[in-house]
DNA sequence: CTACAATAGCAACAATGTTGCTATTTATTT
DNA sequence: AAATAAATAGCAACATTGTTGCTATTGTAG
């Protein structure tokens, strides 16, 4: 995995502290994350609106990719180097929203089957949104 | 298709004005609206708080399913009779939304796909979104 | 070290979601 | 047909997230 200094780097973002820890952070996990989770885990370390602004700032450049959980709130997760590109999207993995902790889990080893519309669809993005229990919360 | 006054007595609901015409509404459309459209469509006949009141009481009462759309916003589509009730929702079919003029259209007629999750995980609801253009948008 | 451009912080506002309370209305019962 | 109880509608109010504008601050290239 790409260092989260040099992406902001090659990117043309400057290394904030702020900028590099919510980098890290959606590095290290591997779940789709609100605004304000990530207000809450930084604790007063930044702005609602700066943490909304660098999430925005990181989608527009193919980082990170942008989900609505089941609640309507916005999530974000990182981008499948393969496939991500400033312009182009295809993050074509399932999102599970679990009802209990209220987490969205990227399951990336869950293959996205082809779906077929009708002919007069045309087909920019998809997102599967399953809801459910999540390991963490199975008993 | 059953008349809209039969269900709301079958259901328990009184025959209001704005209750009729939202569940006709639905019936007519095959597509997920949501409260900010209803309160332009029925521009001033009900409150936004009492629209929003109607179709939290009808979805409880399973006769309509709520889905989040691309935006984040609640929308609401009729359930497949057949396969939903007070407390189970089995809506498992695609969401459309159009990225031009924004609607979200049930496709009926596309079948979803069998999805695998690990088996740490349960499934309770799915809801496939897709972005795209749809068909009275294509050119 | 300086200067400029990027970034952060603050204020402010919009939209949707949500609840509580009161007034009104439907439907049932006398 | 009138009275009653329960459901429904309307209004006010507040919370949260999204969003923009402006200014102050900070990173970085030169």
């Amino acid at each position: 995995m790409k260092k989260a200094t040099q992406i902001l780097d090659e990117s043309g973002f400057r290394k904030t502290e702020i900028r590099l820890k919510v980098l890290e952070h959606l590095q290290n996990i591997e779940k789709a994350v609100s605004q304000p989770e990530l207000e809450k885990k930084f604790n007063k370390l930044a702005d609602r609106v700066t943490l909304y602004r660098i999430l925005s700032a990181f989608e527009e450049k193919g980082l990170i990719h942008k989900i609505m959980d089941v609640q309507g709130v916005a999530r974000y997760a990182m981008c499948n180097e393969k496939h991500c590109s400033e312009h182009e999207h295809h993050d074509e993995h399932v999102h599970f929203n679990c009802t209990e902790c209220g987490d969205v889990v990227c399951l990336n080893t869950v293959k996205v089957p082809d779906i077929k519309l009708p002919k007069s669809f045309s087909l920019s993005r998809l997102n599967i949104n399953i809801e459910g229990t999540c390991d963490s919360c199975q008993k």
